[in-house]
This record gives structure tokens, C-alpha cells and sequence, in this order.
DNA sequence: TAGTTAATTAACTAAAAGGTAAAATAAAAA
DNA sequence: TTTTTATTTTACCTTTTAGTTAATTAACTA
């Protein structure tokens, strides 16, 4: 399994249930509890879900009595907007353009052997 | 495992080897041979791969002779961007503002019960 | 046609993911 | 002090992932 910062963020955003607990984060401070409550899925299901998170360093825990609240921590969505954005120019070319300009580059590569 | 379009995008993204094939075919088509060339991988190993890209269709793959040449279709990143949109403003706040305006929410929140 | 090159498929393995039920822990409330 | 509430841990199961080697397919080349 890849342990870098960047898989590690993909692999977290990549269930659906995870995802969804950050959007509910985006409300404010939440108990684990309250982040189940949505879902047809077992406390410790959540719990697991929470660690991934919280591995990942997208949430943050702290502890007031019986609680364990939770909260977003969107650093490392930084990281991934980033990576994107290199990419952001093959997906703003329309598709003929795109075609033409890898056919372009693909030619380059042709003249270079 | 989860199968919506989101997930699987997020899923391939995830993993470093297919990450490193995404930014190789930002210079243009390449042959099977060409992306497996930079890793300490066999062959089927990059197969493997391809076929994960191929299924959350971040590549498209042809037929010239016996090579099957992939190129990137980034279309998919696009929603992965406007995911991610959604929570630009929250790291754009600074940490402490974030504090702040995520225990106004709270507040509010404790207010409503 | 025989051999080579490019890539895939098949069969297998080890580890990780995502879930469960039952037991344990920690703090609050009665 | 006993009970309740919130959450986690443990032990288990099934499926998926990521890799391997060996065999197969497909097309070019000598």
C-alpha cells in the first residue's frame, strides 16, 4: 500500500461515506454519534472510517466528557488542488484540441529517436 | 468497495505508479513499453494498472499494430475539481478564523436543539 | 513459416479494506 | 455505587488490491 501523503489523502476521499462525513464537518464540530447517524452501517464501522480520516489528517479529535468530537481539517485537499491543477489545461482544451495537441507532442517524440 | 464515478476516480488517483503514468502521458501518446519503463515492475503489473485507469477513464487506449497506445483523457479530473472547490474556502481561512468560524457554526447548531 | 516483440490473461499470493458482533473502556447520571 | 451513554477495541470474515511467474495471443520480421 502506498504511504505517502498524497495516496494517502486519494485513498481517504475515495468512499463515499468518508466523503460524506466531511461535507457534514462542514457544518461545524461533530460527535461520532452524530457523523453515524446518516448511515446504515455499524458504530465501529464509523469509528474505522474516522481513523482513516483522521490518518489522512482530514479531521482532528479532541475529547469533552463522553465525546470524541470531530472536526475538518482541509489542509491536505491544499495538496491535491494542487496536483490537479496541472492537469487543469488538458481538461479546459476541448477535446478536438486536445487531440491535436498530444498528436503534436506525440510527433515531437517521433522526431527526437 | 464503492463504484460510483467519484470513488473510482479518487481510487486510481491513489496509487503513486498510476499517478507518475498520468503525468508521463501529459507529454503525448505512449506505448504500454514506454510507461512500464520507469518502474521496477513487470509487465502484467502495468497492465493491471492501465486497466484501472482505463475503467475510471482517466486514459483511452488504440490499436496500431501490436502496440496499444494509451493517451490521457482527463475528463474526469474535472469533478474531482469541482469537489474539491467546495472546500477551498476552508483552507483558505486561516487556521485560527477556521477555528472561529467553525465554532460560530457550532454554537448555532447548539442553539437550534 | 519460424522467430521475435508487445501486451494480455491465468493462476496464485499476501496484505489491506470494509464490514460485522461482542467485549471493553470512560465519563456522566441516577 | 450502579447504570447508562458514547465510543473504541478485539476477533473475525469476505472482497479487493497489487504484485508475481508462466502461458497465451497478436502482429511484425527474417
Amino acid at each position: 500500500m502506498s504511504t505517502d501523503p498524497l495516496s494517502t489523502t486519494f485513498r481517504a476521499l475515495s468512499d463515499p461515506t468518508r466523503r460524506a462525513i466531511l461535507a457534514t464537518l462542514t457544518t461545524g464540530e461533530k460527535t461520532v454519534s452524530d457523523l453515524a447517524e446518516p448511515f446504515d452501517m455499524t458504530m465501529p464501522a464509523i469509528t474505522k472510517h474516522l481513523k482513516v480520516l483522521e490518518k489522512a489528517n482530514l479531521i482532528e479529535r479532541s475529547r469533552e466528557a463522553q465525546y470524541r468530537p470531530c472536526r475538518l481539517h482541509p489542509e491536505p485537499l491544499k495538496d491535491v488542488d494542487e496536483w490537479i491543477g496541472e492537469y487543469r489545461k488538458f481538461w479546459e482544451a476541448s477535446f478536438d484540441r486536445l487531440e491535436d495537441y498530444l498528436k503534436q507532442l506525440q510527433m515531437k517524440d517521433k522526431n527526437d529517436e
